[in-house]
DNA sequence: GGAAAGTTGCTTAGCGCTAAGCTACTTTCT
DNA sequence: AGAAAGTAGCTTAGCGCTAAGCAACTTTCC
């Protein structure tokens, strides 16, 4: 189907012979995709604990100090704009801001207007692990992705963008 | 830097922008490409479960029926080597196997050359399950890709590709 | 040939997430 | 205005995965 001269077998493309011995009725175009993505969604996971365990924190935790980090100054939101923000239930949230707090990375305080509320704030020792870790994150990230030339990067941010869009609101 | 004419704002450019708000002076370009596999992933892996539970097995059980179902007759591994396809510890694989047998889609038996092996084999019931389901989930998925003409789709799994072989062994 | 080291195999304890439950505020109806 | 229903907010119980541990076989060295 494709013209290109010679692209190596990978995983997925083992499986997908699989399935064609086995089950060759079925149409597995789309695995080829969704296949690699999951994969690579694998790969850069285990990669991006291993940055983020340099500054001593997990991969869940640094997406709740970087959601703080990313709102801007005063570095505050509610454990629900946490959960809401990183798709997580309430009760997951909970546990992760109990960690951050006892290593003092951030601080509960009750909410002024709202009894029932709280407010999660950025601790300076919290905003200087972030700072530290976000960068450590985006040089694996950045390293992994010049396997492919400028172009070809962000021909296929552009298809994901696309795919990502058809997909969430169908 | 594109002359697309217009792609709409998804999620991960707005998390883009915020970071260069508040850090203008990250780079953070690769966060185009893996911000948007990352949320494919979770995105489709939800449908991915609800296709699976029409079948009455979760993703991770799937996955361990259709190892099975694609090695061909006589749909027989050992626990050992699934662990190892799925990148799964032997522990996580127990529990799991522990299920599927319970709800009688595999059994298992002892090996008879290695006292300390076993053997794991898909039941009648069992291929019965992982064939409807295979479908099933693969309907959601080329669903969505159709998001994509042929096209597209195909130079997106090129990129993909070759992403995933240099980012695999580098 | 035997014994010790190494390898492969599988079941049990700790961590993190989802689901149920309880409290506090808000709104609406009379 | 008062009360009842609804909504938003957060901490506690069950499930699934990783890490540590124990058993059986194989290989290698003397």
């Amino acid at each position: 189907m494709s013209e290109r001269p010679e692209q190596r077998k990978d995983a997925v493309d083992a499986i997908i012979e699989q399935w064609a011995t086995v089950r060759p009725d079925l149409d597995t175009a789309a695995m080829e995709v969704f296949g690699r993505v999951g994969r690579l969604t694998l790969a850069m996971g285990d990669r991006m604990d291993k940055a983020y365990a340099k500054s001593g924190i997990s991969r869940g935790e640094f997406d709740v100090l970087a959601t703080l980090r990313r709102s801007g100054e005063p570095y505050t939101l509610s454990p629900r704009q946490l959960s809401a923000t990183l798709m997580l239930t309430t009760g997951g949230m909970t546990g992760r801001l109990d960690k951050l707090e006892r290593a003092g990375l951030l601080r509960r305080s009750p909410d002024p207007h709202d009894r029932r509320g709280l407010r999660v704030t950025l601790t300076d020792k919290g905003l200087g692990v972030v700072d530290e870790a976000v960068a450590a994150g985006l040089a694996v990230q950045t390293e992994a992705l010049s396997a492919l030339d400028a172009e070809r990067a962000a021909l296929l941010a552009d298809l994901l963008r696309e795919l990502l869009a058809g997909t969430e609101r169908p």
